[in-house]
DNA sequence: TTTTATATGTTATATTATAACATAACATAA
DNA sequence: TTATGTTATGTTATAATATAACATATAAAA
């Protein structure tokens, strides 16, 4: 099981995280020969700027801000479609919102811990669960092409900090 | 492993799926209390009218031709939340759509086989697929509290007719 | 440097969902 | 039975998310 559970619910430097996954981009496109052009790299590095999933919307303001002008919402798209279409970023569809994938490169189980208080979201890639969900297609002869997996739930930190409040109160 | 996989794709009478629907609607609208509404009613028989998702402005078109009268989204929004409240409808985020559940008192794993061909849907609940999704929640210290899981591919049927054009293809 | 392909800008609009407030229907008690 | 509270629906407006269609600009290749 591979994930990024525990950097993205303990405090680590976030520089390093948006550093990797640059020079992961800049990679892949001189590997695919397509251009990470401004504006897609910014819309990356926004969508890396935090560990929560950003609405389109929400990045299209930060850009617009970024860099003075205003900016149409089919640029946002367009960028993120862009991205996702390299692996680069993916989309919660519960959410309506985008994040940057942190192991481009490994086999995808497009799963995520969502945490209901903080908003953050973790990868998981998990050959196991892939497995199952593999066998469990088979089963029903279904020919299983994409998936998406979305938990919900408490991150480690939200869930320390609701134990701990539930004690408090229980002390008051 | 819970399936309505096999009717949903094939041939059945479908009449008795509906009636099966409602009449579980009706027993858990009785034993919790609350009204099953003819508006509410409607609308689970309009998500049960086939084994595909139906959007809220579908099930709007549909139940204004239904009733003759013009019907705003708010009354089909509470509608859906009403029966989503007592699990007898989901959500399909990846969609924005909502379907009929097939197994409302069963314990849940909210897994859809979704067909991208024909559009439809069967549900599954899969106790050792939620063992798995526990345990990767533990070891991410994530405390689970649901889940969403939408399997995209090919059903049985659609997967038959791709094999046969393929051959035919293959023939020509 | 023309040509071609790729990327972005711009305007308008489609699609999905909800807020806020008014009215109606139902349930219960006085 | 009427008064009262609760639940459900009607109505209007608008928020939030996403895309279509076409014009322009930028980069790459011939």
């Amino acid at each position: 099981m591979l994930t990024n559970s525990r950097l993205v619910h303990q405090p680590h430097d976030h520089g390093r995280c948006i550093n990797a996954a640059l020079s992961r981009a800049n990679n892949l496109c001189t590997e695919k020969g397509v251009r990470l052009t401004p504006t897609r790299e910014s819309v990356l590095r926004l969508l890396w700027q935090s560990h929560q999933p950003l609405g389109a919307y929400q990045v299209q303001d930060q850009l617009s801000k970024l860099t003075g002008k205003s900016i149409a919402p089919p640029t946002i798209y367009r960028a993120i479609e862009f991205l996702s279409d390299l692996g680069l970023v993916h989309r919660l569809a519960s959410l309506n919102a985008y994040i940057g994938c942190p192991f481009p490169n490994s086999e995808h189980s497009n799963l995520f811990m969502i945490c209901n208080s903080c908003g953050s979201a973790a990868e998981v890639a998990h050959t196991a669960l892939n497995d199952v969900l593999q066998n469990a297609s088979e089963k029903a002869q279904f020919k299983l092409e994409s998936q998406s997996i979305e938990l919900f739930g408490l991150c480690p930190q939200c869930s320390q900090d609701t134990t701990q409040a539930t004690e408090h109160k229980a002390h008051g």
